[in-house]
DNA sequence: GACTCCGTACCTACTAGTCGGTATTTAAAA
DNA sequence: TTTTAAATACCGACTAGTAGGTACGGAGTC
């Protein structure tokens, strides 16, 4: 089956499915309505009910959007090419710092929002958010097993625990940085994390390796 | 007196308010509708409007009921009892780890999904919420500043950024909860916090103390 | 002429909020 | 002690408006 998608095709369901994500980060999930949607899109409903079933349907779409989005963010981000697997979970960290930049709605997570309201009456979205979320902790656990066989560890914990901790910190600031109406507690947090990391790892050094 | 309190006496104004801090928690802010409040609450709508003036007004009641039971719940929990500063910051995290026993709406925090469901529509609501966030953040202020003075710090970090850091990680860990469909994650991401605290202060000690 | 794309108009279910009315309590007059 | 009036608490049918979704027609394209 080959679909061929003109450009304007294209544009337009795109269109959608990026106003969809500015609005759900700014007003959340309930209550944006799909006329918002459409409105920010510069379309009318006849398109969006073209391009997708129901509300529930954009989401799942919106999901997939983003995860290809910042999927494609990540990759492309230079904190892979330090030679120090630890380094490169601090400028993992310092890389999520910068995107706290602008504003408060640019910078949360999508899919923490939508988890957060629908975890108990959509649950197909929200197993489509988790596995967002747990895929894009998983690019990190390569690192931190490299730190932790590097460095040390104490071995109490799972490099599958520290990514989604990571992921928990960044959601929680998220949270905060709303409820503040800023970023800069977010910001804070992030530090705290980091120095974690780093008290992480180098109480594990020293010069001997352990289990 | 002898005043006997029938069902029918108990105040209704509380039940409302038990009831939408109950449905909040589950569906979301939005999506709860006045009358699964009443339901829940085994009122009408009758009786709602007469105790409020609207949801929103009932969202600002609400907001503040909360601050009193949790209050109360943290004033009287046993980590207050112990004697030292960071035995009393662990014991209190593990408080909130064993918070999270039982069903999972009842664990996560109300003013928490308020705040990041109607941070850009109701600025009052989110007002209330962050006060929440941040009363409760200030209680634990003291016994982080003794720990500093006894275990030492590196002094690039703030007692109250370190209290709020705490709390982001607890609203971020409830995030994944929710996504993943249970608690464990949350559990390992107090976890990590503990173990954040722990090498934090140690350090500062120069690395003599260990429990 | 079939198909994609998208706009307009419309339908329908649902929900915040209203309103007239009833039960219950309080307090004080009779 | 009884009566009575006012205030409070509550009920549930109703309304006005909203939001998801449908129907359909027209324009461009292959």
């Amino acid at each position: 089956m080959m679909v061929i998608m003109t450009d304007t095709q294209q544009d337009s369901r795109t269109k959608l499915l990026d106003a969809a994500l500015k609005m759900v980060r700014t007003r959340g999930y309930t209550a944006t309505r799909i006329e918002d949607i459409c409105a920010e899109a510069g379309l009318t409903k006849g398109s969006f009910f073209h391009h997708f079933k129901s509300k529930d349907d954009l989401a799942l779409a919106a999901v997939a959007h983003w995860e290809a989005m910042t999927g494609g963010v990540f990759a492309q981000a230079p904190y892979h090419d330090l030679a120090d697997p630890l380094d490169r979970l601090l400028a993992y960290l310092d890389f999520r710092k910068e995107l706290l930049a602008g504003d408060l709605p640019d910078s949360t997570c999508f899919v923490g929002t939508i988890a957060q309201e629908a975890y108990q009456t959509r649950p197909d979205i929200v197993a489509a958010c988790e596995r967002s979320i747990s895929g894009h902790a998983r690019t990190l656990e390569a690192d931190i097993n490299a730190a932790m066989r590097i460095y040390g560890a104490d071995g109490e914990w799972s490099a599958e625990s520290l990514a989604l901790h990571i992921q928990a910190v960044l959601q929680g600031a998220f949270v905060l940085a709303k409820a503040k109406g800023g970023a800069a507690v977010a910001a804070d947090s992030i530090d705290h994390l980091r120095r974690y990391l780093t008290l992480l790892f180098r109480a594990g050094d020293g010069g001997s390796s352990q289990t």
